[in-house]
DNA sequence: TAAGATAATTGACAAGTTGTTGACTAACTG
DNA sequence: CAGTTAGTCAACAACTTGTCAATTATCTTA
């Protein structure tokens, strides 16, 4: 890929979540994007339709990176185990804190977390499918990788929302063991 | 309130939702809103400052109307023993499932999204409330009711996405389950 | 390194959206 | 019924959008 592209989109790019975290995503221009870039606008519409196609798109370097971090991880020992990978999650979380405040947050943007929500419901999934031979799901397994990565989606913006109140090692000691044990636990068994 | 206060709101309020399932919701303009409404355009900025703002208030009777639905069913039984509160829910979405789909679905609005996880997290911060003397959560209880509304919100969105392809009674059982149990069980003891 | 290809710049365009205004008419409330 | 408030209408400037053709700058590779 020509050297000039790559340096131009990744201008925008980063033009592009800097604007985020100033002003609500909807009240971004593609003027804004391009003067915070230095470049022309009309330069805009030869890599990109929309401002929705340029997030998508810079948005994949961080998750990337994220993944990569994982994988390794989850070879030595299966997710519902150990919570090492539910850390790494929380801490990559916490360096981007407020790019994520803004993407996940309050106004959020619904792609955004869909996006996040169906990365980590794959993720679980392999992980499920890994293990068949040891544990039993409780539900289908593409319903059980769901119910996991709603749970992990929701624990990380509300630590994200309540100033992170707890450390990333802790959140994912939390994560794991509601997602493995349940919710609660009946010292008296019920009927 | 003004009886033509209530009748512009109402027909602002289904003009937007009903574009809402007809084009994406950023490019739908207020122009769209007051010609589908019959009113004028300059009608709206009387009433709210912007489209977020008119859906925002739209959705308050839809979920008002569902929690007046459960409430009464979790003073029988908690909701931990009975997936009957659970049933509604997809019941509900069920019933306005164009309308969901497009709100919390791919292209969904981060501030709906949002707002149905809290709805539901404060739901069930105060059934875990309720049962306390009889229950140990796994985690500081704010947190075990966003894990339980994370895991409500992704298989909602899942069935949805997937087409309902089970009954709102059996998704209601299988997120009891999850939330209940865990997400597997694992037969043999782990190490 | 020179030639040809491709990217980016520039200024300009029509079309459409936004938010607000002031003068008007219609509808509600007591 | 009189006074108040809501909605209508037309018009406004300011801004955004997507696209264009002509020009300049920068890359690639032979």
């Amino acid at each position: 890929m020509d050297r000039r592209v790559r340096r131009t989109r990744k201008l925008l790019g980063n033009a592009l979540l800097e604007l985020v975290q100033e002003k609500k995503f909807e009240q971004i221009t593609i003027q804004d994007i391009t003067d915070r870039a230095d470049l022309n606008r009309a330069t805009f519409y030869l890599h990109y339709g929309s401002k929705e196609e340029l997030l998508a798109d810079s948005l994949e370097s961080y998750f990337d990176a994220l993944v990569e971090q994982i994988t390794p991880l989850t070879l030595e020992k299966p997710i519902w185990e150990s919570p090492a990978a539910e850390g790494i999650v929380f801490a990559h979380v916490a360096e981007h804190a407020e790019l994520y405040r803004v993407l996940l947050g309050k106004n959020g943007m619904g792609y955004v977390i869909n996006r996040v929500i169906d990365y980590i419901a794959e993720f679980s999934l392999l992980q499920l499918k890994a293990g068949l031979n040891s544990i039993e799901p409780q539900a289908p397994i593409e319903i059980a990788a769901r119910h996991v990565a709603g749970s992990l989606y929701a624990l990380i913006t509300w630590w994200l929302m309540n100033d992170m109140p707890y450390t990333p090692h802790e959140m994912a000691e939390m994560t794991t063991r509601l997602c493995v044990n349940g919710t609660v636990s009946t010292p008296a068994a019920q009927e």
